[in-house]
Formats: C-alpha cells, sequence, structure tokens
DNA sequence: ATCTTGACTTGGACTAAGTCCAATGTAGGA
DNA sequence: TCCTACATTGGACTTAGTCCAAGTCAAGAT
C-alpha cells in the first residue's frame, strides 16, 4: 500500500491526510465497497473527512488507473483495489456478494471480426451470475 | 409486437393503452432507450402518460422477460427490447453508442470449475468496449 | 349494455447516488 | 517561514428511481 502512495507522489499527488485514510481503506480486505461504505470507513480514520472529498479521490484513483469501478446492479457503483490484475466478477443474484474471477482463454479473441462494426476493440468486461454457495443453502 | 401483446394478454396483462404504447416504442428501432426516453416517446403518442407508469411497465416487461435491463456505464438503466436472442454489448467509450453482437463459444465454459466458488453460475453478461468508427474519424 | 371490482395509473413527495461550487485550509517547494 | 496552487469542506443541487393514497378503467359477470 505504501507503494501505491509513493507512486501517486511520483505522479505529482499531493499527500493529504484525506487521500492516505481512503487508499488505506481500499487497501484492507479484497471486497468491493460503494463510495457511502468507503466514506464510512474512511470517517473511523478521520472523522471529519467528507463526502466530497471521498467522491473525488475514488475518481482521482480510477482515472489514474490504481482503482476499477465496477457496476453489477445498476445501484451505487462499486470500487475494485484489485486494478493491477486482470480479472472478472463473479455475482450472487440472490446476496449480491462478488467475487474476483480469472476466466481461461483471450476473452477479445471471442468477438469476431465480423462482430465488430469497424469498432477498435480494447477492453471487455465479463459478469458472470449465479447463487453463491451460502444462498444455494438457505434458498 | 401484437404478438407480444398478445403473449403478455395470455399472461394475465389487463391491456392498457400506457402498456400499449410503452411497447410500440420499445418496438421501434433496435435501440437500448433509458426510462426517461422511453417516456418521452411515449409522451409523443399518449401524452398524459406518467413517468410512474413507464417504470411500472418496463419494470414488468423485465420481469417477464420480454425485455432486458443493461447498465453499461452506470448511470440511467437502458431497456433492450432484442431479449429473445442471445446477445452482448460492443459499447463506445467515447460517445456511449451500443450495438449488440454475438460473441462466439461458449461463454460460460471460460470459467473453469476451479474459479466457481462453489457458485451454481447460470448466466454471463460481456461488454466490450472500444471506439465507434464514428468518434475514431472525429479524433 | 351495464355493472363491478380488482388491477392499473397518476402526480407529487420522497430517497439514493452523485456532482458542483465558493469559501477555507494546507502540503510542500522557494 | 512564507506562499500559493492544489485540496477539502459542507451544503445546495441534479439525476434516476421508488413509493403511495386516491382516482380510473379493462374485461369478466350479469
Amino acid at each position: 500500500m505504501s507503494d501505491l502512495l509513493e507512486r501517486l507522489r511520483g505522479r505529482g499527488w499531493r499527500l493529504t491526510a484525506q487521500r492516505r485514510v481512503v487508499a488505506e481503506v481500499l487497501d484492507g480486505d479484497h471486497v468491493h465497497y460503494t463510495a457511502d461504505e468507503v466514506h464510512a470507513r474512511a470517517a473511523e480514520l478521520l472523522p471529519e473527512i467528507s463526502r466530497a472529498t471521498v467522491y473525488n479521490t475514488l475518481g482521482e484513483l480510477v482515472s489514474l488507473g490504481e482503482v476499477l469501478e465496477v457496476s453489477t446492479d445498476g445501484r451505487a457503483k462499486r470500487y475494485d483495489p484489485n486494478a493491477h490484475h486482470a480479472h472478472q466478477h463473479l455475482v450472487c443474484s440472490r446476496c449480491g456478494t462478488i467475487r474476483d474471477v480469472h476466466p481461461a482463454g483471450d476473452l477479445l479473441a471471442g468477438l469476431p471480426a465480423g462482430e465488430r462494426f469497424g469498432f477498435t476493440v480494447s477492453a471487455v468486461e465479463v459478469t458472470y451470475r449465479g447463487i453463491c454457495p451460502g444462498c444455494a443453502a438457505t434458498a
């Protein structure tokens, strides 16, 4: 994580207490928090941090490529700190849990040239949906 | 389209003028409107239709499996009338245009058992991202 | 043809998620 | 230590969507 802060400083980031705690929150478990959850956890470390700053900081981390924005449910966006490691998501349709997964093969290759309509295709996002073991048990 | 209305009547749908115009709007071109766009177009045919009814009707069409909800940008959800024909989406990162595409192969098969964490995986959504020819030209 | 009734529609208030901005504060270089 | 450009703040604002009580109406029953 201090790697992250170093990297960002190298890119001209001014290192404030607020940015530090946001980075610290994201660095914890490999979960996918919403902006509000990040704010709540950041506020435990730095009570006076504002929502606007959390949004700003998350936005910056996303455009610097340090964090990924995922929106699997059309509700609040979630922030995925695992940006340096290509992966996709497996989502439980019942409880919304998100797991990172690593499909085999080249996903981009699945789209034939004849189906590209002249687009320059550069990325692919995959969401697998199903029922997690926990929810299957309590069905 | 009247197939659609027939199908829905068969399922106990009460056939109102409002539901008819919403279905008519979706039936037009193969586009992906937001709820507000559907409302605007429906209001041209039936000026007093309310937003709540459009949301209700779209929600019903989705749960009946007649229409697909897609959210490729974290903003407003879009509604895809092409629900009876499995397909994925190709989105222009610049202008947001969405095209329906048909990748080759079994996309679900790309996720090895060892990467399923006990989930019963039943569906997969793929979004290809790139730049459309129009935006590439005016870059 | 009319009645009846439960399903449907309405508009407006409400909520959730996020953006914007002018005023204030501060990190880090000189 | 001082300066200042960059960062933070909180509150107003916007967008997308949900909720609800009251009124309306489709379609089966008579």
